[in-house]
DNA sequence: CTAGAGGTTGACGTTACGTAAAGGTCAAGG
DNA sequence: CCTTGACCTTTACGTAACGTCAACCTCTAG
């Protein structure tokens, strides 16, 4: 009592090419085969193939398939390390999708594609949505109303102020100290205090959750592509990450 | 002033290859060719390479990225169209999380394939990781400590409360009344109060930032595959999490 | 006998490069 | 002049899991 290639597949709802492919790369090999060549299969095998078919839409791949069938590896274990891999990667969608945001909003507003408005961090109207979604709308509003209180001679200097910071920052980049060193700390230091600057921020709340928050940003500098064009590339933007999450862990 | 191709690369934060595969595509062509064969590359070309990096870190593919580098295709749209996409693909990774949770579930417990365990939430294995990693170590403990103290019964009438409350959750959903409705509200207040019953959680700490909580929760809703899934998809995560915010945001 | 349905193997295409392999080019030092 | 080493070139395979021809064989029904 077998089955065709066809049969089956239309059985399981797959492919006959599918099957094909799982006897190529040994995963699943017909029952008998004719003297034509023909691949039959029998119900064994249907099981089999039913249980490949359920962990692929679970999302593994052939070869971990392949060991779970093959009881080299714990299913349970297998899932768990799928399931891991899924929540990265759905961390890593949202990043994209917050920068993509981003740039949208700043495409809206001055039509510039380029990225030169690296290190000021508040140029308000480009960060709106996402402070607004992360921290609610009354820190945005609070930060903008700071904001826009200030000076243009106070806004000239905060923004020095800020691509100072971000000058020495690459300058310790480059230098090739490491993320621990005495001088990345010190710049960590200083970065958790121009934040706590400003109003508005989980940073500047006194019982605000100021280690998430810079934890997070570092992560966030890493993800951002206008922070790592300007920090020298990804290594840059690590580099800012690590030195923030040791100061933070440390100190916050 | 022009540059080889690894000085390019490396003011770039790319690689040579990198660079050869685009002008093999035809994507940026190099300013000038030595007679050598050797590519070199102009203060232009560099500008260029960066909005093609740019692009391609928010998740545009080759061919998109130089439509939209030939103007053939508006940024703007190029980029809420690619939003759109990674929306979707943020959804499916939901999905696939869901099933796979409830597989390993199923092959944990007593191997049934129904999902019984929907709204319990507390599980407790199967959350203690992510309880901690938000809450910290102490606040896992609480509740877990909470939880064991219960008795057989106790425990019962807990998670038929909890189910009681996701069905009226979704049955709301489905009725289609809107998040700030009294029915909905009075199913937000109902959420809060089974939160707040739960020790070692911000809601129930007298000081604790109950209304962070409960909105950061709301979008836990929605991100979070196993709630997607029981709540009919994530436009129902997405009501529960509307009527949460509100409630939060009128009465903590 | 022939058409048509279904089977076979073989091989290319898909994404954006990483990674050799095999071999020119160039500047500096012996 | 020769060597060494760094840098450049082109060519081409590998990647995940099949979809999609292409060329050809086999079985069954009319």
């Amino acid at each position: 009592m077998d089955w065709s290639i066809q049969e089956i597949a239309k059985i399981a709802g797959t492919t006959s090419r599918t099957l094909r492919h799982y006897d190529d790369i040994g995963l699943l090999k017909p029952t008998r085969t004719g003297h034509n060549g023909y691949r039959y299969y029998d119900a064994a095998a249907l099981v089999q193939l039913q249980r490949i078919l359920l962990l692929r839409q679970l999302g593994l791949g052939l070869p971990t398939v392949s060991e779970v069938l093959r009881h080299e590896t714990d299913a349970v274990r297998a899932l768990s390390g799928h399931l891991e891999w899924l929540r990265q990667e759905q961390a890593r969608l949202a990043r994209q999708a917050a920068s993509v945001r981003q740039t949208l909003a700043s495409l809206k507003g001055d039509g510039e594609l380029v990225a030169e408005n690296m290190f000021d961090g508040f140029d308000h109207t480009q960060y709106k949505d996402e402070v607004e979604e992360r921290w609610g709308k009354d820190a945005y509003a609070a930060g903008d109303s700071w904001w826009r209180g200030m000076g243009a001679e106070e806004k000239k200097a905060w923004k020095q102020g800020a691509e100072k910071l971000g000058r020495d920052w690459i300058r310790a980049a480059e230098s090739g100290v490491s993320a621990d060193s005495a001088e990345a700390q010190e710049l960590a230091r200083r970065h958790v205090e121009w934040l706590t600057a400003i109003p508005g921020t989980p940073a500047s709340a006194p019982e605000g959750d100021t280690k998430g928050y810079v934890t997070g940003l570092g992560e966030m500098y890493v993800a951002d592509p206008r922070f790592a064009a300007n920090y020298g590339g990804e290594s840059g933007a690590g580099f800012v990450r690590d030195a923030l999450r040791i100061y933070a862990e440390k100190h916050l």
